[in-house]
Order: C-alpha cells, then structure tokens, then sequence
RNA sequence: GUGCCUGUAGCUCAAUGGCAGAGCGCUUGACUGUGGAUCAAGUUGUUGAGGGUUCGACCCCCUUCAGGCACCCCA
C-alpha cells in the first residue's frame, strides 16, 4: 500500500457502483432532459484559455482553472464550465441552426480548487440551455425543467427550494438607492455573502464597499421583501408560467440571489438544500442576453442552467434517494464448472446461454460447488447452472433457484428457456 | 493560496512515551453434488510518508502527502 501511486488530489475513482450511480443519473437526465424536446451536445473537453478569458475574468480563469502551455506554446484550458462552449458553437453555425434551440449535456469539468465536501476538482455537470427566446416563460421552462428532475428522482418541497430573482430588478433597486453602476459589482458580491457572514461583519462589510448608512438601512429592507418581485413584469410572468407549469409549489421569489456569474442578464435562480446539511447551492442559472453577441456571434438571447454531480450526489445519497441495487454483477446466470473433465461442457453451454440472450458467467476453474455457489450469492446472481457426472451422462443440466433454493434438472437444449422463464 | 482538525489491519475504531489490539470482513474446516445461518480454527500492519528528540515513539517536535471543516472562490 505504502508505495502505492493515489490518485490526483480532487478527483474521484469510479468503482462500480459508483459508476453505476453515475450512469443511472445520466439516465435520468436524459429521460427529463428529452422529456422537454432537448436535444444532447458535447464540446470539447480542452479550449483555449481566450474563451473564457474574454468573459469570465482572466485572473479567475488563471487561478481555478487547469491551465498549460502545449507543445506549441499557446495556453489551453481543461473546460471549467460549458455555457462558453456553447455560446461558440452556436456563434459557429448560427445561420443553420433552427431557434430556439434547446440542448441539453452532461459531461466533465475541471477546476483547480481545495477540495472539501462537495466540492472536488473534477466532476460531471449537467447543462440545458435554451438559446434564441428571450421571454419569461422560456426562463419558466428551464425551472420546470430542474423541479421535474428534482421530482422524478424523489426529492420534496421539504427537501429542495429553487431561489429567484432577476438582475434588473435588483439594478433598479440599486439605482433607486443611488448606487452608482460602478458600485454594483462589489454591492452584488455583498449580498451574496449575507448568508455566509455573522449579521455585524456583513453590516460592516457593506460600508467598507461604499454604502451609506442610509442605503444599508435601504437594502436591508430590500432583501427582507418578499413581494418585491411584483414590480417586475419579467418575474410576474414568470412566476405566472411557473404556476401553469405545476411547479410553484418548489419555487420562491428571494430578493439576495445574484450568482456570481458576470454574464447574466436577466432572470437568475440557485436551488438549495433545504434542511441545510450541504450549505453549496445544487445548481445555478440563469439569463444571459449578451453571450453569443461577446463571443463573436450576432446577439441572440440565452437561458440555461447546470447542475455538479458531487453535491446532488450527496443529497441523493444523503436522503437513500439513489437506487438501491447500483453497482450489482449483471449476470443473470452462472454456469459452475464440477471438475476439469466437466469444463468443456459448462463453457460451451455458457456460449450457448449467451447466444439465447442471457447473461452468464461461467466460473473460471473447476472448484468445490459450495464455493462456486457462494462466490455467485455475493455477486447477487440469481440463478445457477450446474453440469456433474450425471448431467454430462445424461445430456442434462441441473438449474437452480438461488433466491428460493429450487431446482430442476432439464435437457441441455431447453436451458435457455427454462432460465428466462426463471428469471420471470 | 490561508487557518484549524484528522490519518493505526480490507472496513469501523482502541492502545496515558514501555510486547500494536478488538469487532466486522476474509481463508479453511465441520459439510469430498449445492450458497446465505451456526460453530471452530486461522489470517490480516513499514501505525500515511520522511526526518528529529528519547534507553525506548502510534503517542512529543519538524517537514511532507492525503482527507475533513472554515476562509478564498464558485465562470
């Protein structure tokens, strides 16, 4: 052990069951995903470093991203997020694609960050996007969209709550409190931490980024407003579609959500724990009116959201919400080898089994039964096939029930049918 | 990148600076053509790594690696 090599720091090795997991929300996604008419895409998983440059902030890129040089010198970039990634590709063909498009991905990202509970340096992240509608109710549809996932897989309104807000809203009540636009990137970053600092650092906090003690007393009552989102007519629709859309029940207007994303423009949404045992936002998203017209493209407007593996991982997990028999062998059958003369015989009845459609394993090498019995039981394989003296004599094969202890002797030829009428 | 905590058998954990242990697991047998249960026996270690202090270090000190928590950040 001591010597041997572990894995890089922040990534994660997928056993079995673990990819077993992995899979099974892969299928789910897909299931909610093209449940909506969302078709699946992928970029690449190495970019330049100018994609993201361009919008995201250099230093950010350059301290959390996996940045190096390749053999030609140029800096490129293990992706970090894909909604840039996206953006070109549609930038790319965006007179031949047929708007809106909805696409929809689940792939890997790689941020070079410290590690701590949900949060790892290399995870999956499911992305769907909309691009080229621009109306409240195609925001809807993408909340829709996260509340259905959150339903199929059995997680509650007491369980998860999807955060609203939008950007121009929260602009106009900051210029209505004299907030100059030069101030609002640092006032945006203030309130996002309200729920992360003690009430007097935060009030402190908020006066070293250039409040008055007048507009301190005016954001707090901001934020403390919960009808505030009736004076938007973006959210009143929204919140209209999302009622028509059966999914109000999940949803909650919350004036202090801004996300830290640059890009958004409009309306943006977080989903959070709601018991609080994971205290990292499951997912984020929203508006972004601007991104195609910044990489390049002509201006076409945006709505989309991702989601980590690693903390909906751990709330699944956390609740017993993942399935229970991930990871199990899939065979259905296995076929014993009595003895080394015995061998041929049970191989090539495997084969045949195989040819029949099912699964089978045949036991490498001839051993006692109750091994090869109990080696199958720890696997979860449900049947067992067994050819001895006898049945080799007989042309015959003994099967037998592992979860009941029943069994029967049956021709050769007939194995096949017999097994699957088992198997139910 | 910063601070604090942790690291002992495959797993969960004991051992006040004085012989490294327990439970679970695993192997074998009771049962040489039938698994799960029971019983019995056996097995499991460079105490994360490297250095230092000491007659003697799992224990104290330094360094390093890894994990957790909180910062930072979350595109």
């Amino acid at each position: 052990m001591k010597n041997m090599i572990q894995s890089l720091k922040g990534t994660r090795d997928f056993y079995p069951t673990e990819m077993a997991a992995r899979t099974w929300l892969y299928q789910v996604l897909r299931q909610i995903s093209e449940s909506f008419g969302y078709q699946e895409y992928d970029g690449p998983f190495l970019e330049s470093i100018n994609l993201y440059a361009a919008k995201s902030g250099e230093e950010l890129v350059k301290e959390q991203s996996f940045v190096f040089p390749d053999r030609g010198g140029d800096l490129i970039t293990l992706r970090p997020e894909l909604t840039p990634s996206l953006a070109r590709m549609v930038a790319g063909r965006q007179g031949q694609l047929v708007y809106p498009l909805r696409w929809w991905s689940f792939g890997p990202f790689w941020r070079y960050e410290r590690p701590q509970k949900g949060r790892t340096r290399e995870f999956f992240q499911w992305n769907v996007d909309m691009i080229g509608a621009n109306s409240p109710e195609a925001d809807a549809e993408l909340i829709a969209i996260l509340v259905t996932f959150f339903r199929q897989v059995g997680l509650g309104t007491e369980d998860v709550l999807v955060c609203i807000n939008n950007r121009r809203l929260l602009d106009a009540q900051l210029s209505g409190m004299g907030i100059t636009p030069e101030m609002k990137p640092s006032i945006s970053r203030w309130i996002d931490r309200r729920d992360k600092m003690n009430p007097e650092a935060w009030d402190a906090y908020g006066l070293e980024s250039g409040l008055s003690a007048a507009q301190l007393v005016l954001m707090k009552e901001m934020l403390a407003s919960q009808d505030l989102w009736q004076q938007s007519d973006e959210l009143v629709r929204l919140f209209s579609a999302l009622e028509a859309l059966g999914v109000s029940a999940y949803v909650r207007y919350d004036p202090g959500v801004v996300r830290g994303l640059d890009y958004y423009t409009g309306t943006v949404f977080e989903a959070q724990d709601v018991r609080g045992d994971v205290r990292r936002a499951i997912l984020g998203g929203g508006r972004y009116d601007n991104l195609l017209a910044d990489v390049g493209g002509e201006p076409l407007p945006g709505v989309g959201f991702a989601m980590g593996d690693v903390v909906i991982g751990l709330i699944l997990e956390s609740k017993g919400l993942l399935p229970a028999d991930l990871g199990k062998c899939p065979a259905d059958v296995i076929v014993t080898v009595f003895d080394q003369e015995r061998q041929g015989a049970s191989l090539s009845l495997a084969a045949s089994l195989r040819q029949a459609g099912l699964n089978v394993i045949c036991y490498p090498e001839a051993a006692k039964l109750p091994k090869q019995f109990k080696y199958a039981d720890r696997l979860g394989i449900r049947l067992a096939a067994v050819i001895g003296p006898d049945e080799a004599a007989n042309g015959t094969v003994t099967l037998k029930d592992l979860s009941s202890g029943d069994q029967t002797t049956v021709a050769r030829a007939e194995a096949a049918q017999h097994l699957k009428e088992m198997l139910g």
